[in-house]
DNA sequence: GATACCATTTTGGGATACCAAACTGGTATC
DNA sequence: GATACCAGTTTGGTATCCCAAAATGGTATC
């Protein structure tokens, strides 16, 4: 692996997994140090990253991006007209035997799933169900909101029932979706999409006070 | 302007005025004398633009994107889910003034205008009206599908009588839009691009042999 | 104590040097 | 004539160096 894509990965985690804060400076020489490479691919992977809105220039430097409100709910509506329509023609398909693996995914969560895993497994379902559709403008659009969304929904305050109904409302997609209705499928991502949405702007507005004094910052909409 | 933005700036539009054709090889250091930039903008100009599809990779090197028939036709897919999102979120806004504007940009063609007039405005209608919605991701994700149609929309073989039709259904479709039928306008766009998207595939899969002799990689559906 | 100013340091943008891998062209062998 | 092989060249990946602009911090002035 070249050292341009070693620094993106690493980075990339790193800022998904909050282990660098929304809002944070980076400088290129910091993260030349940190990662043992020189600057011409922290250059490299810092053009990566700010095409996926994980960095943003702040005038001549680089910026970990803040969590912005407003920008959440405008990639809720850009996810729902994208996932639906994927749905839609994952709907259309004759062979729908993938759906299984959709369902394996998600029963391989339990009661003894570490938090970790359910949000990586919630992410990933919307994005393998994207990926069904067979477009992969479809698939990549889906991919790169989930990216977008990932470290706010990982700041979100969500209880057991929360992730129980998610987890829910992700098997009565799949239900409706085995059925070939696409009218019900589509009704059903929908509202999903939206009541995630604002569950989700919702607790990040009650604890923007907690997380700005955790050094996130968290642009308001 | 940077070294980094002219030279992407440039590329870009020598790529999409097929002056460099679908898929001929670039390298790194014919771009650098080409432009009288070294390579580290010259790197950072080619990330840049793989990201918007124009340029992607070869093993180690460097492609000027093929055109490929299966992506232009996954692309109008797309362009379909995220141009009737935008479309029902500008109808639903009070103030529908902005729809003048592109309709003074449409009258501003005539018979005496140049086709590549025609063929920016044609790209801008939709980009423009998109923007109209005001949501950010789905603005640029028709800006970013309208980059990767416009070469193969260049390409394309238009009569008076094709360029017409598409001229008439554009106003067409700001009529709906002016009348506030969300429901009207989005049938007449979902036509629109359904047949702009068949009349394209069909007609470069025609010139294919065509092209292909002036050096042009078409790769089939 | 606040502020204007200047020297120093830091930083990103760009240029260049070096290297290993891939490619090329020619040659020798069968 | 086809093919295996080898030296030379080209190319992308990387490290490093230089520079101008911006940030920093200390100091002098009011």
């Amino acid at each position: 692996m070249s050292q341009m894509q070693n620094v993106e990965k690493q980075l990339r985690e790193m800022i998904l997994g909050l282990e660098i804060g929304p809002g944070e400076r980076l400088t290129e020489r910091w993260i030349e140090s940190r990662f043992g490479a020189s600057r011409t691919p922290v250059r490299a992977a810092l053009l990566r990253l700010e095409t996926e809105g994980l960095v943003c220039r702040d005038g001549r430097g680089w910026t970990v991006s803040p969590i912005n409100l407003a920008e959440l709910e405008q990639i809720a509506v850009y996810r729902e007209a994208v996932e639906v329509a994927a749905l839609r023609l994952t709907c259309a398909l004759e062979d729908r035997s993938a759906v299984d693996l959709l369902e394996a995914m998600l029963d391989s969560c339990d009661a003894t799933t570490p938090r970790e895993e359910w949000h990586r497994v919630g992410m990933d379902f919307h994005i393998e169900l994207a990926r069904l559709s067979g477009n992969e403008f479809l698939f990549r659009a889906v991919r790169d909101a989930m990216t977008r969304l990932s470290r706010a929904r990982w700041l979100e305050v969500r209880d057991e029932a929360a992730l129980g109904r998610a987890w829910a409302e992700h098997h009565a997609l799949l239900a409706a979706v085995r059925a070939g209705d696409a009218g019900e499928a589509a009704r059903r991502l929908s509202a999903h999409i939206v009541g995630s949405r604002d569950r989700l702007v919702a607790s990040l507005r009650n604890d923007r006070r907690g997380l700005r004094a955790r050094g996130f910052a968290v642009v308001a909409a």
